[in-house]
DNA sequence: TAGTAAACGATAATTCTTATCGTCTGTCAA
DNA sequence: TTGACAGACGATAAGAATTATCGTTTACTA
């Protein structure tokens, strides 16, 4: 069986990015966690094996992770508070290049709820569907 | 047929808010506009017609709204970065008392995708759905 | 093993949002 | 109507989350 160590160095090499101890330490206590830690409580769990590591090289190295797709990022949404003004069912398609929201009716996405009660006893209010994809624009810019 | 003037003084009324004129310019400024403004877009439009208005008085009311049911946040989830480490296609059960977050695993979910390409070309990459209701624990308080 | 590009830590700066506070206004009862 | 009072307002300070800067250190390639 591989190490983790030669793991990570494998995907390392896959992405072009080299292999440092914050950043090996950083993704093996990410990959322990469960849930969808914040950066600060990644933060404080790296601390304890590099006392001297900065939060920034975290963040920097969440991102790096991001990019490469080694992680995913829980939210495609902006940061910033947004508000919903349609008032008709419907969801949404988020433009995975350009992070661009529009609105899809509930009816066009054809996909439709089924359960009232999921596994673990969630009482279900809603669905919110993301389509994460490419839009138009971003479609005829990448074929340039 | 009603003004709209009418049917925000009712719509106040409705949720025990008081009726003010910024009150109301943002109202109709935020129904009249598309896609899911950020509150700073929102201020610049309000400031034309309420020049000495506060940006403060904009977060304020936004979230006013949003907590009277009048309008709705776009994404439930907190505002940090969040990260995804479970690899396995899954989607979210989100509470909307305590805005916890748990997985779901894709098949217990009960939804499939069904196209490929969805209204005005967008080409779809993945689903991420956002399942919200209230968790055991919160069901668990509202009751006592 | 030397050179170079990239990563690191420290920390300043920025962005977004919330809290504070003195003044003003809408609501409701008289 | 009017007067009292809770709540809303604007200005702005404060706070939280994130990003940028910069001098030093480290990893990769030849």
């Amino acid at each position: 069986m591989e190490s983790s160590a030669t793991n990570f160095r494998e995907l390392c090499q896959q992405h072009g990015i080299a292999v440092t101890h914050q950043r090996q330490v950083l993704f093996e206590i990410m990959q322990g966690m469960h849930g969808h830690p914040s950066p600060e409580e990644v933060y404080a769990r790296v601390k304890k094996k590099i006392p001297a590591i900065s939060l920034a090289t975290v963040y920097k190295n969440i991102h790096l992770f991001v990019e490469s797709g080694i992680f995913r990022e829980v939210s495609m949404h902006h940061g910033t508070l947004r508000v919903e003004m349609n008032s008709r069912p419907h969801h949404h398609m988020v433009c995975s290049m350009c992070k661009s929201i529009s609105d899809i009716d509930e009816a066009d996405l054809g996909l439709l709820p089924s359960h009232q009660k999921l596994p673990g006893g969630f009482l279900v209010e809603r669905y919110a569907v993301d389509v994460i994809g490419i839009c138009p624009d971003c479609q005829a810019k990448k074929s340039n």
